[in-house]
DNA sequence: CACGAGACCTGTTCGC
DNA sequence: TGCGAACAGGTCTCGT
């Protein structure tokens, strides 16, 4: 489910407010889980150990890992595929992939859902040792485009592959690498160093509006995994392979591009032969 | 360094 | 209806 934008408006719903409760305050009184391969690092008993009794402090994001920092140490989570985040008073019914579960002691539960058991949990006294692994963040206010020319320039590799390799550019998906080349009218297997500098600035402004407009929806959408985005409903090509592109009306194609599904318009990205 | 294949997991949807 | 194949918003490791 999650790149930037969901992983973002999880957060604030995390954060609470607006007739929502926030678990920044809280503290957790104890953790349950069907599956400890969630717990990345420290190990699951150790991490049960050292969780208890610490109060939440905040609830951030960097790239795709949620941030909280609580009175001892800072706790990652990574939602991968399929993973969800929500809050429960404790006692509600637990849905069908609520794997993990955190008892907080505000009579609520923080639900760590994932179908597909990809996730992963960090405790970590240190969290730089795994996010300072990542690339800038794209909605920083000051990555520039000048900046992602130098960061393109020493790259040659195919651009969609690049824009999602989180050490790169943290952040960046699937859906949002595709709807950022649709807008930027560049073909995802352009080589990276061959693009113009026009084509960055391009790309560096799709990027921003892509995500901010992610954002502004609660994320997107697709599946059965993730409610409550709208952001689907905006798409220009993600999963709209058959229909007329909504700039120039050419027919939208699913190709697979670093073995990713990817959606173009092959009348707005003309593919570069090399 | 760059890239493809295969893993890790489970659920839904598609095609015959 | 039934059943296997294909596909899914992520990332890691290995081999070339």
């Amino acid at each position: 489910m999650p790149e930037l934008p969901e992983v973002e408006t999880i957060a604030q719903r995390l954060r609470g407010g607006d007739d929502r409760p926030s678990i920044i305050g809280s503290s957790i009184s104890g953790i349950s889980t069907e599956w400890p391969r969630h717990f990345e690092d420290p190990p699951y008993e150790i991490f049960r150990e050292r969780i208890q009794g610490q109060t939440i402090l905040d609830v951030g994001r960097r790239g795709k890992f949620l941030v909280i920092p609580n009175t001892q140490a800072t706790m990652l989570i990574h939602l991968r595929m399929s993973g969800d985040l929500h809050l429960e008073l404790s006692g509600a019914p637990a849905g069908r992939f609520d794997r993990t579960i955190f008892q907080l002691d505000n009579r609520h539960e923080l639900r760590f859902s994932d179908a597909r058991k990809f996730g992963r949990i960090y405790l970590l006294k240190e969290p730089e040792k795994v996010l300072g692994k990542l690339g800038p963040e794209p909605l920083a206010p000051d990555f520039s485009a000048e900046q992602l020319k130098d960061m393109l320039a020493v790259k040659k590799r195919q651009i969609k592959p690049l824009l999602l390799d989180q050490s790169f550019i943290a952040g960046i998906g699937n859906i949002y690498a595709d709807e950022s080349l649709h807008r930027a009218r560049i073909h995802p297997r352009t080589i990276s160093n061959t693009l113009s500098e026009s084509q960055v600035a391009a790309l560096h402004q799709a990027i921003r509006d892509s995500l901010t407009l992610g954002i502004q929806n609660n994320g997107a959408t697709i599946d059965w995994v993730y409610q409550g985005g709208e952001y689907q409903n905006q798409f220009r090509v993600v999963q709209r392979a058959g229909e007329p592109c909504p700039v120039c009306g050419e027919t939208i194609e699913r190709i697979v591009v670093g073995q990713r599904g990817t959606y173009i318009c092959p009348g707005c990205q003309p593919e570069v032969s090399i």
